[in-house]
RNA sequence: UGAGGAGUGGUGAAACGGCAUCACGCCUGGCUCUGGACCAGGUUUUCCAGGUUCGAAUCCUGGCUCCUCAGCCA
């Protein structure tokens, strides 16, 4: 049972807990909210979402189900220049997929510029908030830097009268971009450089996707974001680590404007992931220069990319519950991911056979024109699940080219000349004879007899030291495509890279190597786009969502399996 | 050289003054009609230096290292 039904780590579970949920424990049995729980996931929609925003979402969504409270969607979409509608259709899609669900809960920053604009006036009649009318070049001089004190802007005495005019007059458009801001009256001299005067309005002539061109005004995130949670009535803003210094400006505002049971922030750091990258900048920029073939690229870490992968949500999810939550910034290896993934598909996806790289094989002493339709199980025994296909037998087979060697090591369980190896569900053969190209010698073809009484029989002898591989029928096969992905980059930290250096100049050249000509039982004809099966020792595989169809198969590898004999391949060697 | 955070095996986390634990990885072995899964065993950890204490990853003092902040982005 994947961890997102059963996660242990529930109050009173006796289970550890992570940080935020303590504080949320120790606030519901306080009764600091009146036991009430709510969070919220904040996208802004301008771009889609990463593994990154999974690990707050199942945080923020998970920390309400453990706790008997809510969890809000909320857009904050605060800035017209960049936001789009089908992004938030993308993250709403995303957020759904991952097994989440905000009911009537779907809130949108943009829709609370009204009241956010009456706090606003609010700020300024208490003597709070002034109208700055320095230029962005002078906000900056004026500002100082981490060692030196900032200056007060000469505005900063406006009398209330005049700068609740020139708000008014800002809102109504009377003022060009830029022409005037509205900061917060905090300090100048502040130590924390966000509290110098932070910037809460700034002009922009420019259509918002959802509210048209009706104001020119926009919220920034500093004053936007805790008084959405306010007015939402958010009790927990959890947030990445990033936000830390900003918390000093979201506790500036609320204990002005909302003083009792207001919302409180807490950061946690997100998530990085070994060989690729996370930023929404990195990631735009790989889908614009063509670097992938979209937000949706299987190698991408966005939900979309993973989606289209095959990876399940409850892998994901998972692998959330895994890697924990804390504050000290840390950078996570594939292998957790993966094996999350792997962990998931292993009871969900039956077990085909599929043959990436063929290599003919002639069973010599079966009839010629012989089919002979054998069953085979969906499932190992270790898995509780019933279930079987036919699948064809004749006298020409294929089997995979790694499957044989003329000359293996001591360990090889494979086939070799003079050996015998079981096909699987099937009968064991006996290579007799390799059948050679004449011009290079390669062994182009093998030419076995089989052994008729061996059908369903355990095996025995040197047969047990055998295994038992995967092949098809060449008369009944049916051709695929099958992409291999891989890691993105080929370093673990491609962002980091520096020297000059572009992460871009770290992309795995190998990172999707596209196999045709693959040959799949005939089993899989018809698999519908999204369908995913486990291919007999090489990984688990997806029928493409969006290239693959009936008659022109596309097969995804999402993840392949553990290989011990890989591995000791490479140390020995 | 300001402020705010963070340092526990190879990786991510737990231990909240009392035997450093879990997952992943790695290594052995077992089992297997998948070199998968599963089972058994093993490997490796408290940033440094002092101090308090019967006892310190945990408390105190002083260092060191890393991250964040000088957008009219979020």
């Amino acid at each position: 049972m994947p961890a997102f039904e059963s996660d242990p780590r529930v109050p009173g579970g006796g289970e550890p807990l992570d940080f935020i949920r303590e504080i949320v424990k120790r606030d519901k049995l306080s009764g600091l909210y009146g036991g009430r729980v709510v969070t919220r996931f904040p996208p802004e929609p301008n771009g889609y979402l990463h593994i990154g925003h999974a690990k707050s979402i199942c945080l923020n969504f998970g920390v309400a189900r453990d706790f008997g409270g809510v969890c809000h969607l909320r857009f904050d979409d605060t800035n017209p220049e960049t936001e789009d509608m089908k992004y938030v259709e993308s993250i709403m899609r995303d957020v759904r997929w991952l097994g989440f669900d905000w009911q009537d809960r779907l809130f949108f920053a943009s829709d609370y510029f009204e009241q956010l604009y009456g706090f606003a006036v609010r700020l300024i009649r208490d003597g709070k908030a002034y109208v700055d009318s320095l230029n962005e070049e002078e906000i900056r001089r004026y500002r100082g830097g981490v060692t030196e004190p900032g200056r007060e802007s000469p505005y900063r005495g406006r009398s209330v009268e005049e700068n609740l005019d020139l708000f008014a007059r800002m809102r109504a458009g009377e003022f060009p971009d830029g022409a005037h801001v509205l900061r917060a009256k905090c300090d100048m001299a502040a130590s924390n450089m966000k509290m110098r005067d932070p910037l809460l309005y700034r002009i922009r002539h420019a259509t918002h996707y959802r509210r048209g061109g009706k104001w020119c005004l926009y919220p920034m995130y500093d004053f936007a974001h805790p008084l959405s949670d306010a007015i939402e009535n958010v009790t927990h803003s959890i947030c990445t680590l990033e936000f830390e210094n900003n918390r000093a400006i979201y506790d500036w505002l609320l204990d002005n404007l909302f003083p009792s049971q207001r919302p409180h922030q807490y950061e946690f750091a997100r998530l990085n992931l070994d060989y690729t990258v996370m930023s929404k900048r990195k990631l735009l920029a790989l889908v614009e220069e063509g670097l992938v073939s979209g937000w949706d690229d299987p190698r991408m870490p966005t939900i979309a990319g993973m989606r289209r992968r095959g990876y399940t949500p409850e892998g994901i999810r998972l692998f959330a519950a895994r890697i924990g939550v804390d504050k000290a910034n840390s950078r996570v290896s594939m292998e957790l991911l993966e094996n999350a993934i792997r962990d998931d598909l292993n009871a969900l996806a039956p077990r085909v056979m599929a043959v990436l790289r063929p290599l003919k094989v002639t069973i010599t002493n079966y009839p010629e024109g012989k089919v002979e339709w054998l069953d085979a199980p969906y499932w190992p025994r270790d898995i509780d699940k019933g279930g079987s296909r036919k699948v064809p037998l004749s006298r020409e087979v294929v089997i995979e080219q790694t499957d044989f060697l003329e000359n293996p090591p001591a360990d090889w369980i494979r086939l070799r000349p003079g050996g015998e190896v079981r096909l699987r569900s099937a009968y064991f053969i006996r290579c007799e004879e390799v059948e050679r190209d004449p011009a290079t010698g390669d062994a182009v073809g093998l030419r076995c007899t089989y052994d008729p009484d061996s059908l369903g029989k355990p095996a025995k002898g040197a047969r047990k030291k055998t295994t038992a591989v995967q092949w098809v029928s060449a008369a009944h096969a049916v051709k695929a495509e099958v992409r291999l992905y891989d890691r993105l980059f080929s370093v673990a930290d491609p962002e980091s890279a520096g020297d000059g250096k572009s992460f871009t100049d770290f992309l795995n050249p190998g990172s999707a190597e596209i196999v045709r000509g693959c040959l799949v039982e005939p089993s899989l004809a018809g698999s519908s786009p999204g369908e995913r099966f486990q291919f007999l020792r090489h990984g688990y595989f997806v029928a493409d969502e969006g290239d693959s169809r009936p008659g022109a198969l596309v097969f995804n590898r999402i993840v392949d399996l553990k290989d011990r004999y890989r591995k000791h391949l490479g140390k020995t060697d």
